[in-house]
Order: structure tokens, then C-alpha cells, then sequence
DNA sequence: ATAACAAATATTGTATACATATAATAGCAA
DNA sequence: TTGCTATTATATGTATACAATATTTGTTAT
């Protein structure tokens, strides 16, 4: 595992110089921007593990050293630790008191799971915003679409992918519910650290524009019912195919 | 904020001695099992400050500081640290760099919220716990329920949220998706904050019996769709019992 | 009195030191 | 060899030291 050139991180430590006395007002107006934007190292170490986990380029069963990351990211222990807390309260790492921290494994059941509960949750979400749906954000919506259907005619696969996480996002937003918007995404970075993509080379692309067709022809129409029901069929769908996808590839 | 009696914590890590050379294959059987219970300390420390901040022992907005816990707590300030960044994640302190931790406001908002994701997901459970509960997992529900009936009729309020709280977690339990109980717990969390019971006390007894007597008949039928829809049902009217003691008490 | 500045203080952020436990290795007896 | 103990190395757990920032207090000039 290479986790990119040593001592990259300290840069942001030391650049942080000490007081000056006096100093004019553009001066505190600069400081105060500066502030808005400082990270604890913590924070960085935290989001650049995170992303490593995910991504799998630190991989399930990996075992994480303090004394190894620290001296990687040029950094001490300590942000380190509170890095991995998080990241165990996260789920993606798996501690054993005094024996060492280790990458956690997904398995087909843990994503099965997960994507139960978000057939729930994105009918839910769905259900919400054809109630919630502000005009802006239905105009919003409606031009993602169009972008996510010239994806699809392009077959743009990584366009595809982006587009359809975006709608999805806008639709969670128009629901109105930030808890809710904030489960989704905690659940889906398991989904995401399964090697599958969440939309399946296997999901015809043609079901793929008519599901979310339905879905949003529903939330246009505020028919909650029905918003919610394509938004959860949608999912199962998807389900169905990540599990085929990994059967066939476990031949 | 009183956090018990001053270096409590401390005997739990001097208690470790160091090793003994030569000794006995009871001894090393007794100190597997004083391993296996050993928890570090940043734990003990989590546990304690999730519980304080739960029920209300640390109200909303009080600022937590770590030389101060740390002091009261008889450890020293990393890993009052460790707990803080769990907590963080979880939600329960919001954190501004270099400023400090504050305990995190609960607001009617944040519950309702909470309550309208957890109809979608009761509903689930009770989906899934329909199609997969096993003979001897129903008998234990049916014997729940049983006791939970008799508190209803002893008035013994206490008893009804404890039994309540068991009941729904068998269910949890036989829908088998482990990650729906751990999602589950981490939202009631912040509902428990709020100070309306769960169960509230307006939500009349002989209804919440027909409730649940629904539900379980739907379940021990294996009919999903009937679990699923009496059990959204139930939450939702617990949801407008708590939004409506909330508004009660505002007057 | 009050605003502005400066010094002092307290608190967080980070690094390091020390203690203890686990793992790995080597030596030794049966 | 095999199994045990002793030894060493390494990693984690905890405490403390140091650095930088925020906050408070105090002082001075207006």
C-alpha cells in the first residue's frame, strides 16, 4: 500500500506561522478565511483513510499501523488514532483491543443488508420529496434527467454513474430530511467498497431510464404512492443485479 | 455536571499487573478471561459520556472539556480524546476546531425526522421478520407480548417501556439483517435524548395493545405486507403522540 | 466610561515518552 | 524433533510535554 509521498501533510501544520502583533483589518480578514478552511491533521487523516478504504486501495483484512500511517502522512500518532476511532465507529475498520486495527471485510450478506434497507429508504425518500419537491428543485431534477439520458445514449459509463448518484442526491434533498440524507450516505460507503458498481454494466440501460422515468413523472405528479413504489422497485432492481453480477463472477 | 466519584477509572488499569514467569495453566486460563474482558479505556470513557450525554446528565449546549473530564474521570486527557471523536461521529457533540466540544441540541426537528425514517424501517423489520422469523423466535414473542399485556393492565409504566423496547427487538431479530439493528439503535439514540418517553403516556394502552396484537398476527401469519403496513401504522401513531406532548409542553 | 490593544491564561492540537501487552525468536530440556 | 520457557522486538495503551490558538483580563488612551 502506498499512501502518496511522505511528509505531505506537514506542510499544512507548519505553514500555520505565529501571531503578528498588529495588524490591519485586511490582514484579520484573511486570518479569519484561513481559519474557515483549517483541518485538524485528524480530519485529514480521517477523510484520506476513509477514501482509501473505499476506493480499496488499502484492502478488507489489511492490517493499519499507527507507527507506519503517522510516518507515511508525516504526522505523529495522535491524529492517527483518532483517525482509525472514527473510522472503527464508522464500520470500516475492526479493532482488537492491544492486537492492531484491520480493515473490515464486506461480504455479499453485509451488501445484501444494506441494500434491503435502501430499498426502504430511497421509497421513503422518494414518498417525501413528491411531497416536499420545490419547483426549483423539480426544474433541478428534470435537467439532471436529460443530462443522465444523453449519458445513457452516449453510453458514458462513469457519466452514467455520476449523474444517477446526483439525481438520487436531489431527489433525498427535496425530501426534506438531513437525517435521512445522512444514513443513506453512511450505508452506501459498504455498497460502495464492494467492488460492484452500483449501477450494474448488466442493468439495460433502457429499464434504467424508464425506472427513473416513473419515479419522476411521480414526484412531478406529487403521487407519493407511486414515487415511492417505482423509487423502491428501482433499488430492487439494482439489488438483483449487483447479486447476479457477483454470482457470476464468483465462477 | 457531576461525573461520579474522582480517579474511579483509575484502579481499572493499575489492576493489571505485570506478567508472572511460570505459572499454572489456571492461571493463564484466568487471565484469558480477565483479557477478554478488558476493555481500554477510551471505551469505559465513550460508554460513560454516551450514557451522561443520553439521559440528560450533560444537557444540550454544556461545553465538554477534556482536562476537566479528564480529571474527573482519574485518566489522563488522550483517551478522553478517543471518546470525543467517537461521539462526534455519532452525533451526540459537535466539534468547532480549536474551540472546543459542545453536547449537540436535540430539536423537535431532528426527531421527527428520526420518527419518519424509523416508520419506513419498522415496517421493514416487520417485513422481513414475517418472511424469516423462526418457531422458536416466535414463541418468544408471542411470550413478550404476553408480559407486555400484563404490564398494560398492571399500569406499571416503567415496565410497558421495557417490555415495548424488548418486544420491537425481537422482531428486529428475526427479520435477520444485522445491519438494520445497528442502524436502528444509533437513530433511537437520539430520540432517547428527547425527553418524551417513547411510550408516551397519552398514547393510550388499549390501543397500543390492539398495535401490537396487529402486528404480531400479521408476523405469525407470515403475512408481510399486513406486518409491514400495521407496523408503519404503529409508529406513526406513536410519532403524533410524542409531536403532540412536545407541543403540549411548549405552552 | 469605553474602545483598542497587550499580556496572561486556559484550552485545544500535535508530538513524544513511557508502560504494558502481544508476537516472534531463540534456547533448552525431554 | 517437539514442546516449553525465556528473551527480544514490535505495537498498542496511556500519560505527559510542547505548540499554537482562543479567551479572558488588564491596561491605557481617548
Amino acid at each position: 500500500m502506498n499512501c502518496g509521498s511522505k511528509k505531505l501533510l506537514r506542510m499544512s501544520y507548519l505553514q500555520r506561522q505565529s501571531r503578528i502583533n498588529t495588524r490591519s483589518d485586511l490582514m484579520k480578514e484573511l486570518d479569519k478565511l484561513s481559519l474557515e478552511n483549517y483541518k485538524p491533521l485528524r480530519e485529514i487523516v480521517f477523510e484520506h483513510l476513509r477514501e482509501a478504504i473505499i476506493t480499496g486501495e488499502i484492502e478488507p483484512g489489511e492490517r493499519l499501523m499507527e507507527i507506519q500511517l503517522a510516518e507515511n502522512l508525516g504526522v505523529s500518532r495522535t491524529p492517527v488514532r483518532e483517525a482509525i476511532r472514527k473510522l472503527e465507529l464508522e464500520g470500516l475498520v475492526i479493532m482488537e483491543p492491544r492486537k492492531g486495527v484491520y480493515v473490515s471485510e464486506v461480504s455479499i450478506t453485509d451488501v445484501k443488508e444494506v441494500l434491503e434497507i435502501r430499498v426502504s429508504l430511497e421509497g421513503l425518500g422518494a414518498y417525501l420529496a413528491a411531497e416536499r419537491i420545490k419547483d426549483d428543485e423539480l426544474q433541478e431534477l428534470l435537467k439532471k434527467h436529460e443530462e443522465l439520458n444523453k449519458s445513457i445514449k452516449d453510453r458514458d459509463v462513469s457519466g452514467i454513474v455520476r449523474k444517477d448518484t446526483e439525481l438520487h442526491n436531489i431527489i433525498f434533498k427535496a425530501a426534506k430530511n438531513d437525517t435521512l440524507v445522512d444514513l443513506i450516505d453512511g450505508l452506501m460507503e459498504q455498497v460502495k467498497r464492494f467492488r460492484v458498481s452500483y449501477v450494474s454494466g448488466h442493468h439495460k440501460s433502457s429499464d434504467l431510464a424508464k425506472e427513473h422515468e416513473k419515479i419522476i413523472c411521480a414526484i412531478k405528479n406529487r403521487n407519493k404512492e407511486a414515487a415511492k413504489k417505482y423509487a423502491e422497485e428501482h433499488i430492487e432492481i439494482a439489488k438483483k443485479y449487483i447479486v447476479s453480477d457477483y454470482n457470476r463472477e464468483k465462477l
